[in-house]
DNA sequence: AACTCCCGCCATCAT
DNA sequence: ATGATGGCGGGAGTT
């Protein structure tokens, strides 16, 4: 801080001197000063400020400087920013002279017009006046100090309006520098809370998987680049995927901070404040810590782009990113950079701001205690927060009427549960304790494994972990690559980027990047086009495990009333949706706690729910029935199609992915026995999906239904589309369905929990994992994951549902199950219903590439085998060049656990997979299973 | 022409 | 009802 403070004075001085030249260059500054006072509203506030100022005005104008290269605007706006305090007194000054004589102000204004035009623009701009408000406050503020903000003495200072004083502090809302007491009040924090909210942050963005959905995105504009006619539909189909999560977002707290705000103003999901958050997520997520406009735009959209509306959302979108882009400059948190593509150089911006914070990795193990205890907190309260906020998060269902009061009882809940003591503890500890024995074990089996793996990685960034996941080898290569781009920031990485973007993204996604990555060296243009995989869901392992358990937990929802669990419910869904199971254990465990106390109750609360807060968006069916939504169908159907047209074409997939993985969970022989019993209970499940994808004909239904389970309307929209929900649905699904259904729920809730959380926060796991299944498996698993995103679990219903996503599989009622339960092969679950032979082979047809399954172990083995096996993903893709060929394809194997894991490990990977794409690409690893894509015909 | 993004109308929310 | 907030998009300034 005081650093930071030390330098901005020194630039400030020297701003001053470089400026004051410049402004006596154009004069503009007197002209300029006046216009925006005049505007802004700043009476009072200039005498304050004059008093301070006297002095710096007068000396700087004198000043003949010149010097320096000053672009008008680049540098003006450096330095401006840098010397913000400085030139401020002096704007007011100016003003206030003015005040007196408006006259003299409009003439120095004919004099430099123009110029004053640029300045008096510059000197306005959000960046430059949140310079201006940062420069009042220390970066770390004493806190034996009053640090109250008033927002009016703020505006009168600043001779602002107030209307940029709100942007301003939405923004430092978002990364808790500032916290609203009340109306016109907030406390400054400064930067004391940044590091744990940019953890917080990137946990969160994990979650959410905002590096696939870029990944995505940026193939996508990749594919279309090149194949520009080629496919529109797509969009569609991948805005679907991409957003999935998106929606869920609502604003992160930290615990601290969080509740005053609350207490203060329900309304947090603004979408300033959430945006942000967003939008830094994004940096923390993403490799090459750079962001591009459009993508990020892309992605706060929730919706990819579509169609003409969408542009203008788009627009706004991109306004929005800009003011809240110019106040992350002006903390230097992020700078701008264009990336050049082939298309052009467009706008991005660069994270220049910590790489490294504390974990806060709570999800995972959390090692040390404080971490854990915070993260813990941090979790129950988004937990309630989300709970309360999700509802609230999406505009339409804050203001619904009827939701508002939910949403407030859910408050008041909220806050009960929040001063109470358990929220705390919860989470970890809450969870074993819930649940009863096996599961207990097994979770701090996994936490401890967890834990250690964690350790190891702790520090490491993001990519770093990617890295150490895969194997070293590759991840030397990914990380050469990667590199690149990283190292030029500027002009390099555009060229680097278009390259290696995609294969940075697809490294990130799952673990499999890694090897995908190695071949992207060796092609790189075959590889950006793959799409990573996505999914994560994983736990199916887990979830299996969970079905073990039965029971037993509830917990929370002893605590919370009804309404809240309701409330708690939904979000929890969304969240999971959104998350991947690695989110924060706090908070899903009390939603999964929810969910399983009353799974019937809560399906009714939230179709209840939905139906009044929302009844065009709940959808919620039966799940007996078909219960999605007619639009979830057609959706699913369009997509279906067009994926079919696409592998035709060879454009398969772009979305393909997914994955799975996982498993995990293991740790000895009680996971395997959980194992068993998943499967079995999975295979129940899944013959029951399959029955039901069957019926319903297509390959959306099963998914869909799924959905309905969940008891937000608006996963299932959402969900829907985007492969990746899947997870959740499984949930939903299982309880449903099985006999068990409540149990199982629970029990995979809970699992999930347990699990994400560590494999979220170890990071990544060694290659180790990889290779054998034996017990790291989980952890590795997880830790691609964890990299990646995080991984829900994915279930065969899953499996299934992203087969056809892909279109590999052909609509649920088609053929079923082989080629589908192929593609689940990797998971273990599946080995199951893999009813299918393996065949195997991949088969690319139209450009669609399938995945068999390299290994001849047999699916059940793998999947069984070990109990955790890993699992394995997935693989995607697509691919692409552009155009026409197709080729796609990509995908990825892996052999068997148990034989060699060196076999995935090493790059031989891609021989094996060879078959699969000759090309290039050649990633592939891991796991075993391999996709099939398949389309199916059959 | 595209990129930036300031400005302020006006819907909401809080009181 | 009134003031506080903040979404949103027009359109001007920049590049």
């Amino acid at each position: 801080m005081s650093s930071a403070l030390s330098e901005s004075q020194h630039l400030r001085q020297k701003a001053q001197t470089t400026i004051s030249n410049h402004k006596g260059n154009v004069f503009a500054e007197p002209q300029a000063l006046a216009k925006s006072p005049r505007k802004a509203s700043n009476q009072n506030t200039v005498t304050e400020i004059q008093s301070n100022m006297g002095p710096l005005t007068t000396p700087t104008k004198g000043t003949g400087g010149t010097g320096e290269p000053w672009t008008p605007t680049s540098n003006l706006k450096m330095l401006i920013s840098a010397a913000s305090p400085e030139i401020r007194n002096r704007e007011k000054e100016l003003c206030v002279d003015e005040g007196g004589n408006a006259v003299d102000s409009s003439q120095d204004c004919e004099l430099g017009e123009e110029v004053e035009k640029q300045i008096s623009r510059k000197e306005k701009s959000l960046g430059l006046l949140c310079h201006k408000f940062l420069a009042r406050y220390p970066d770390y503020p004493n806190l034996a100090l009053n640090n109250d903000i008033s927002l009016d003495d703020v505006a009168t200072e600043l001779n602002v309006e107030r209307r940029r004083i709100y942007d301003i502090m939405n923004v430092l809302e978002s990364l808790h520098m500032v916290s609203r007491l009340a109306k016109n009040r907030y406390t400054w924090h400064g930067r004391a809370n940044l590091p744990q909210t940019l953890a917080k942050l990137r946990q969160v963005g994990e979650e959410h998987r905002y590096g696939q959905q870029m990944q995505l995105i940026r193939q996508r504009s990749l594919e279309k680049e090149f194949d520009s006619d080629s496919e529109e539909k797509e969009n569609e189909d991948e805005a679907e995927g991409g957003k999935h999560g998106q929606k869920e977002m609502f604003f992160v707290e930290l615990p601290g901070v969080e509740f005053k705000a609350a207490s203060v103003n329900s309304r947090k999901d603004k979408s300033l404040r959430v945006m942000s958050q967003k939008f830094v997520m994004l940096f923390l997520v993403s490799t090459p810590r750079l962001v591009s406009l459009d993508v990020a735009a892309r992605i706060l959209i929730g919706e990819d782009q579509v169609g003409d509306q969408d542009k203008s959302k788009f627009k706004t979108k991109v306004r929005r990113l800009y003011d809240i882009a110019n106040v992350l400059r002006s903390l230097k948190l992020i700078e701008k950079v264009h990336v050049t593509e082939e298309r052009g150089r467009k706008p991005a911006f660069e994270w220049t701001g910590p790489e490294d914070f504390p974990d806060v990795k709570d999800t995972a193990g959390t090692t040390t205690i404080t971490k854990r205890s915070l993260e813990s907190r941090a979790s129950v309260e988004n937990c309630a927060k989300n709970l309360f906020s999700s509802p609230g998060s999406k505009r339409s269902f804050t203001r619904h009427p009827s939701l508002i009061k939910l949403a407030k009882s859910i408050q008041d809940d909220r806050r009960k549960i929040n001063s109470a003591p358990t929220s705390p503890v919860k989470v970890d500890s809450s969870s074993s304790e819930f649940f009863p024995t096996k599961m207990a074990q097994l979770a701090a089996i996994c936490k401890i494994q967890l834990d250690q793996q964690s350790k190891r990685v702790i520090d490491r960034t993001p990519e770093p972990c990617v890295t150490d996941a895969m194997t070293k080898a590759m991840s030397v290569n990914t990380e050469l690559e990667q590199q690149k781009p990283a190292k030029t920031p500027e002009a390099p990485q555009p060229a680097v980027l278009t390259p290696t973007e995609p294969p940075a993204s697809t490294i990130h996604l799952t673990p499999q990047a890694p090897f995908t990555t190695q071949p992207m060296s060796f092609h790189p243009s075959q590889c950006s086009p793959l799409i990573p995989v996505l999914l994560p869901q994983h736990q199916g392992s887990g979830s299996y495990t969970i079905y073990m358990h039965p029971s037993s937990f509830k917990p929370h929802s002893l605590a919370r009333p009804q309404p809240t669990s309701l409330a708690v419910r939904s979000m929890t869904f969304e969240e999971k949706t959104g998350r991947s199971p690695s989110d924060v254990p706090g908070h899903s465990p009390a939603a999964n706690q929810l969910l399983t106390g009353s799974p019937l109750g809560l399906k009714r609360m939230c179709s209840e729910r939905s139906s009044e807060g929302s009844p065009s968006k709940a959808k919620r069916i039966d799940p007996n029935t078909r219960d999605t939504s007619p639009k979830l169908c057609e959706i699913l159907q369009a997509r279906l199609k067009a994926r079919r047209r696409g592998l035709l074409s060879n454009r398969p997939s772009s979305r393909a992915l997914h994955l799975e993985p996982e498993f995990v969970n293991t740790p000895g022989s009680s996971a395997a026995a959980v194992n068993q019993t998943l499967e079995q209970s999975l295979e129940t499940f899944l013959e029951k999906e399959e029955k039901v994808a069957t019926w319903d004909g297509e390959a959306g239904l099963t998914p869909v239904r799924a959905i309905p389970l969940t008891p937000q309307p608006l996963h299932t929209e959402t969900l829907i589309p985007t492969c990746y929900l899947i997870p959740i649905s499984q949930q939903s699904l299982f309880s449903y369905k099985d006999s068990h259904s409540t149990e199982s729920s629970k029990a995979s809730v809970s699992t999930y929990n347990l699990y994400h959380t560590p494999t979220a926060g170890s990071g990544s796991p060694p290659v180790q994992d990889y290779t054998p299944t034996s017990i790291h498996r989980p952890t590795s698993a997880s830790p691609f994951p964890t990299q990646g995103h995080r991984f829900n679990s994915p279930s065969p219903a899953i499996l299934n549902f992203t087969l056809q996503n892909l279109g590999l599989i052909p609509g649920p009622g088609s053929g079923p199950a082989n080629s589908p339960g192929i593609a689940q092969t990797p998971e273990p679950p599946c080995s199951i219903h893999s009813p299918l032979p393996p065949h195997l082979g991949l088969q690319q047809r139209g450009g669609m590439v399938f995945i068999k399954p390299m290994s001849p172990v047999p699916v059940q083995n793998q999947m069984i085998g070990q109990g955790g096996q890993p699992l394995t993903l997935v693989s995607l893709q697509q691919m692409t060049t552009p155009k026409g060929t197709a080729l796609p394809q990509h995908s990825f194997f892996h052999t068997p656990v148990s034989l060699s894991p060196l076999a995935s490990v090493v790059p031989t990977t891609p021989t094996g997979p060879g078959h699969t794409l000759p090309a290039g690409a050649k990633p592939v690893y891991i796991p075993q299973r391999k996709l099939e894509v398949t389309t199916q015909d059959t």
